[in-house]
DNA sequence: CTGTATCCAGCTCGATACTG
DNA sequence: CAGTATCGAGCTGGATACAG
């Protein structure tokens, strides 16, 4: 028997830590995640170019997000297999599907994040203030 | 004197590890912030509803967070003196604007991950052959 | 009810050296 | 060129106890 309080056909939903749709966000939630999909959004990259793209990121945070992004089918790894090595990396649909908000977001911090400096200084200098009386 | 190759009038970009703009990034690329911020978008809670709501959380990131948003200007922290303690958060207007493009990933990431689940499985049963051989 | 303070196990991630 | 392997400092975040 089923009561109002035991629901069975709850939809999926990333606030139950249950669910599948969790772990999808914490993939997605990744400030590298971030920046290499809206980087291939624009064009398919080789590792050294996607290394000199994203500033500030190490080979093997590099090597470790794109092999997860692949796991989950956003990235398609396309190693040529020549001498030397030629290994290219692009979106699959999903990944496209997904840059597209990715990018927003990203437009979104360039040009928000003068008003989020603007909001710490005015914390900090009001916080500081009330520490000191 | 100014060459192409030195360029001046950079546009602040997300993908420059000393731009402002990658430290707005950072505080988005949080689950407990892509949670957060469309939890209070529906409306306005209080510390315990936003402990129910989002599950999994503990009440040391719930607080952090908060606090972090609230310094960046995207949550508003409303104390009412009152005993017992009576507090709710809400969004700024830099918070709700932000909230809707979080709240797009989030929706992405509960239509999506049946996908996401159907790819791992073949990449983790694919590799798992190829390392038996 | 809404937090704060502290401990600390475990994970993250950069650095470095090495490989086909 | 495109990685892999390993080490270890430092950060993250849960658990627990306490407080106004």
């Amino acid at each position: 028997m089923q009561t109002p309080d035991t629901p069975v056909d709850e939809a999926p939903s990333v606030f139950d830590s249950h669910c599948s749709a969790r772990d999808a966000l914490e993939l997605i939630a990744s400030k590298w995640t971030m920046l290499i999909l809206p980087a291939l959004a624009s064009a398919p990259m080789r590792n050294g170019a996607l290394l000199r793209r994203i500033d500030g990121i190490s080979q093997k945070m590099l090597t470790q997000t794109l092999r997860d992004l692949e796991r989950n089918g956003l990235v398609i790894r396309d190693d040529r297999q020549t001498v030397p090595p030629h290994v290219e990396y692009r979106l699959s649909q999903l990944g496209q599907s997904l840059s597209r908000t990715l990018t927003i977001l990203d437009t979104w911090a360039e040009q928000n994040f003068p008003a989020l400096d603007r909001a710490k200084e005015r914390y900090d200098q009001q916080h500081s203030v009330k520490r000191n009386r």
